[in-house]
DNA sequence: CTTGACAACTTAACAACGTTAAGGAGACTC
DNA sequence: GAGTCTCCTTAACGTTGTTAAGTTGTCAAG
């Protein structure tokens, strides 16, 4: 009842609250009613309300880091973990990928996973700047991805009813290869995400490697 | 003075709003004003706010397949000419990205040229399934790529002050190849999208081509 | 002509939002 | 025991998206 609110728990109940009420939803009213406070209390700790969404966003990259491990040897493996692990943590929220995209993070928790992961793909052929653009390239990708995934709705080869692809497929009727390419994009998210990472991997490989 | 409002005209114009004001300033009363028009009157031609955005995006990608024109013939081509149209209608508008993505779109313009597209692929050694995942990642690369760049702010190679990135190097004197990073990726947006636009048409060259 | 209907707006108002100003309760210091 | 600092409350402001109800113009039917 009268626990000590800080930053770190106003950020932490607000990413609960967004499970249940989405981005729209979440507003610092609600969020201080979760806190057994009023809103204006919030001021104490943040500027303002972006104040409070990057916050957030650290908090969401901080979690990513804490999971990290082991940092595999290849830098295909190290890529590929990365991107698993942004997207499955960008997923654990609703609208998980549009409060990430863009914000700025709060401190610098994030140099020191980034140096590792560089350092696994400079020690493997890569120059600082070929790493750099490869890192950037394959977050571009995962963040794009998890940004439309979550914008479709629920998987809907998981249970949930996300589209109706049979209504789309007959007003599409005259482009065949349309309709194939919303079936193919509207089911299986997880698998769908895994093959445009390896072929994103793959051209990084080709292209970006010792340049 | 008294010109007849038009859903097209109404999308138009908050189009041309969103670059002065951005999509935080880019309410009903403002774009209602610029049409010589009261807010609720937008609601005779949208359900709400949020077909007025869905109608924006469309708009978006009218324009972007009306520059379409010949398509090339050889598959790289056809994806990097899409996905650069792709981002330049992107930056044509002040949080184009974040307008664009999520949105769904209010007509069927887009089948047309997504089926020629996509011809091209499966005309090329691509599966239906093979061309539809290809122009998914493609398409994933380009949006996070340019919602990032967005959320940056001004290119700092093009004159804006973006992003002081000298006082970014001290605070992270300890990772020399985060701050590379950052040089990498603060700079030169042009180039860095071709950069990592390469490596992805490669990598699908490679693991998505034939399956 | 008048009537009536429909389309395209206006005026007025609502609840909810982010945010600010001012003040109060409680703990810590000198 | 007075003063200061931290952390919160109460009250309010201007804006936002949105709804309800009424007004004007246009045009066809009788």
């Amino acid at each position: 009842m009268a626990k000590k609110i800080d930053r770190a728990l106003v950020a932490d109940t607000a990413l609960r609250l967004l499970n249940e009420v989405g981005l729209e939803g979440l507003t610092l009213r609600a969020i201080a009613k979760e806190l057994d406070v009023k809103a204006p209390a919030l001021y104490w700790h943040f500027k303002d309300k972006k104040a409070l969404l990057d916050e957030m966003a650290t908090v969401m990259l901080r979690r990513m880091n804490a999971d990290l491990g082991e940092l595999p040897a290849r830098w295909q493996d190290a890529i590929a973990t990365a991107m698993r692990g942004l997207r499955a943590h960008l997923l654990r929220y609703r609208d998980g990928a549009k409060v990430y995209s863009g914000t700025h993070f709060t401190d610098m928790s994030y140099a020191d996973p980034m140096e590792r992961h560089l350092r696994t793909l400079t020690g493997d052929g890569f120059t600082p700047a070929g790493a750099a653009r490869a890192w950037f390239t394959a977050s571009s990708y995962t963040i794009g991805y998890v940004i439309e995934e979550q914008a479709m709705g629920p998987d809907p080869v998981k249970g949930g009813e996300g589209y109706d692809l049979a209504a789309r497929a007959e007003r599409l009727a005259a482009y065949p290869l349309a309709v194939a390419a919303g079936e193919e994009m509207f089911r299986d998210h997880d698998r769908g995400f895994e093959e445009g990472l390896a072929a994103v991997i793959a051209g990084i490989g080709v292209t970006l490697r010792g340049s």
